[in-house]
DNA sequence: GAATAACTTGAATTAAATTCATATTAGAGT
DNA sequence: ACTCTAATATGAATTTAATTCAAGTTATTC
């Protein structure tokens, strides 16, 4: 008989296409996956998928199923915020800080979906640059912290977001534009354009660079739009997430390159008080922001 | 977490307002809800139901469940229908005979939301009156008689209904009218009026007048109406099915009398050929059948 | 104040889902 | 064609969870 259990695999499946990552978002192993969709289409007497070597593809009667999936998790989701509601005083005030610059690109729609689902929540992003971030959650000045940072204390935790990957942005006519992989060492003597922030937070830098005793030139700048120009026009390079720059690839206004031989890559937590932590609101926060990325960004790994 | 299961549960539950009751419903036992609703409660933390000593009352964190329930067992019934009209032809005939006049009164709805919901089923309502409906099946003018009567043969399978009262309609200044049950004998030389079906039809005359020894004067009408309205003009007394009488009981009109110790009850199936048993429509039928006889009739019991 | 008709509870049982370990399959690259 | 890789499938063992069983409570009715 369908449970709810089945509805959320086949919701995971169809998000990741794949039963190893659904496995993992609905807390089981492939071969749970493997025999729970298997007593479904035993159970229906049809088949659900069509099994690809590279991963399933749904049929009409899984895409039925799936649309099923989507709108009760929904409505369940509904029901489960009125009975918080219910329970008490679900108002509360959500001021959020980043410490990446390039996170305000996918901030926005999630803000916008959380205030449907939560209109009793003040949500604010704070403006500005924040020397350190986290301090202002210490100094109660915002609750929720977006970036790479972890918590030193036991009074705050970090819930997991996605991980994404850092590629360097070099005009079309780079001399590196023949390299699949940009190296340390391939940089030097290039200026690099970042946003205004401590050189130690820039992932290329204390990541990349300065272990191999790299110094480059530096410039800045605050908006992304604003250093793909420059790096289009030839006044350096920089180094983005691939969300961010791909597209501006795709419409052949830069070249962007994995760094290293895996690649550079960043993983992105949320920052919260502990004591906040479990509100409703605040999990779902969370999980909108996964959801929207997963959804929306090429490139990245939901942590 | 929340399971279809738990949805399941808190619809029967609502609806017979019993654990007792909903526990058959969903083929568990009452102990098994008390721990599934207990469980439920915890894991949200809140309280569902005011216990009372006639059963649970739903608080609104219940209430709200239960919209979940109602509309998600909704959607699931909705897709599940989709899901055998991809696997195949869904189409067929459902021509209906009644062996009981009264089953008129509850009918028309069931058939208009059946309509609704299997549109390309082409259902018919096989009028006049037929001396032995179950013929109709095996000569194949019909596909569903609802009636009290089971089928012999293993060609046929009676699918449960509900038990209903069958309760003596009198005048309002009868002679009976300080009892509060009428046994057989009580009924002597009174004139019965029935619709014109055989003596042996009639549950009062076959069940209890019958093994008393007892003949009455009979008289008969096509219509409910015409027979309570002879009824009113003591003409004589009838018996009819609970909920055909009850609004006319409430209005003053007749009263009505329990038959016996334990009252008259008749089962109530409809039968099928096995070979269409399965088909999903008709257990579908049988389903709205049920769900809307238990709402919307007073005093039966779902079989 | 017993009898009834509910629900609750905890332990025992049963059933079902999940994991583990391994097999199988499909496709890509050489 | 062959091997490597990245998938899913399978069957038995295990674990987890749901359900029943057998009393136990509680409120209400006559």
């Amino acid at each position: 008989m369908l449970e709810l259990r089945h509805l959320r695999s086949l919701a995971a499946i169809a998000d990741t296409g794949k039963l190893v990552q659904a496995a993992g978002r609905v807390h089981l192993t492939q071969s749970a996956l493997s025999h729970q969709m298997r007593a479904l289409e035993a159970h229906y007497g049809t088949t659900l998928f069509q099994r690809t070597g590279a991963g399933l593809r749904f049929t009409p009667a899984g895409q039925r199923l799936l649309q099923l999936a989507r709108e009760t998790l929904g409505a369940v989701a509904g029901a489960e915020r009125d009975l918080a509601r219910l329970q008490g005083d679900t108002r509360g005030d959500l001021r959020i800080a980043l410490e990446c610059h390039t996170c305000f690109d996918w901030l926005m729609p999630v803000m916008d979906e959380f205030r449907v689902r939560w209109p009793e929540v003040e949500v604010d992003l704070l403006a500005g640059f924040h020397s350190d971030p986290l301090d202002l959650l210490k100094s109660g000045k915002a609750e929720l912290v977006i970036g790479s940072q972890k918590p030193r204390g036991r009074d705050y935790v970090a819930l997991p977001l996605f991980r994404f990957e850092i590629l360097v942005v070099m005009p079309l006519e780079h001399r590196l534009r023949t390299k699949r992989r940009v190296a340390a060492a391939d940089l030097k003597g290039e200026t690099l354009i970042t946003y205004p922030v401590p050189e130690d937070r820039i992932d290329l830098v204390s990541q990349v660079l300065k272990p191999a005793g790299i110094r480059l030139e530096r410039r800045t700048s605050e908006l992304t739009v604003a250093i793909l120009q420059l790096v289009a026009s030839r006044r350096g390079i920089a180094a983005l997430p691939n969300w961010g720059v791909r597209n501006y690839v795709d419409l052949d206004y830069v070249i962007a390159r994995r760094i290293g031989a895996k690649g550079l890559w960043s993983d992105l937590h949320a920052v919260v008080p502990r004591t906040l932590a479990g509100r409703p609101y605040m999990t779902e926060f969370v999980e909108i922001i996964r959801a929207k990325c997963a959804a929306g960004l090429t490139g990245i790994e939901l942590l």
